[in-house]
DNA sequence: ATGAATGTACGCGAATCGCGAACGAATGTA
DNA sequence: TACATTCGTTCGCGATTCGCGTACATTCAT
């Protein structure tokens, strides 16, 4: 059960206790402790309460991804990228990428 | 409840028949059709496997976020971005940033 | 016209959710 | 040392609701 791991490994690195979730939640002590067991799936909703209390996302939660932080590789046909707003063409996006790898290219040769 | 209308939007945009979801999930139609109507809330399981179906993220079939595709605004504290998986720091958000700007600048006053 | 496919609704049995309670272990307090 | 509090874990119970099959009306295609 990926939720539960997630779950676990987030409440320790921050260091709240079961009851303080639970609280925040408005359920049972009991009821948070069996969705980091295993022993119960939270609803829909907890899961996404508590992905905000814990600032990551559902995704992460869920282990759709691995990335706790929406992290996006600059690439091609992934991503809508904006600045100010507006979209980023595709055509700026490479420019962007050759940017970053011929300054890294630089830096590595020091 | 935001899953269901989610789920009826993109299902109808891309013109798939409830059987068919129905099908690549291994639940019943009628199973199915119960988490379009609200009727029945869809696992945790399969609100992972739906959201890839549909190419979305599960943030988005949950309402958490808005935004079908991960779009993001290109600055400072927000996301973290990669090229060829390795972050891109925050300096050099920087100077793209002020790339697109001056190239847009540029265009304007064509 | 008729058979297939679609979307909708319902009843049933089984699964499981949320809660309170109880417990031992660890920690804090007088 | 005694005692209370907090912590994490587990269990049974009642209530909820999940998933399925089924049935039905409508639409589509042959």
């Amino acid at each position: 059960m990926m939720i539960s791991k997630r779950l676990s490994e987030l409440r320790k690195r921050k260091q709240w206790s079961l009851q303080y979730i639970a609280d925040q939640l408005n359920i049972a002590k009991s009821t948070y402790a069996g969705y980091e067991s295993g022993y119960r799936q939270p609803s829909l909703e907890a899961v996404k309460e508590l992905a905000t209390l814990f600032g990551t996302t559902t995704d992460y939660l869920l282990g759709t991804t691995d990335e706790e932080q929406p992290s996006i590789e600059l690439t091609l046909p992934t991503v809508r990228l904006t600045v100010d707003g507006e979209a980023v063409t595709e055509d700026e996006i490479i420019q962007l990428i050759a940017f970053i790898r011929a300054k890294r290219d630089i830096e590595n040769k020091k």
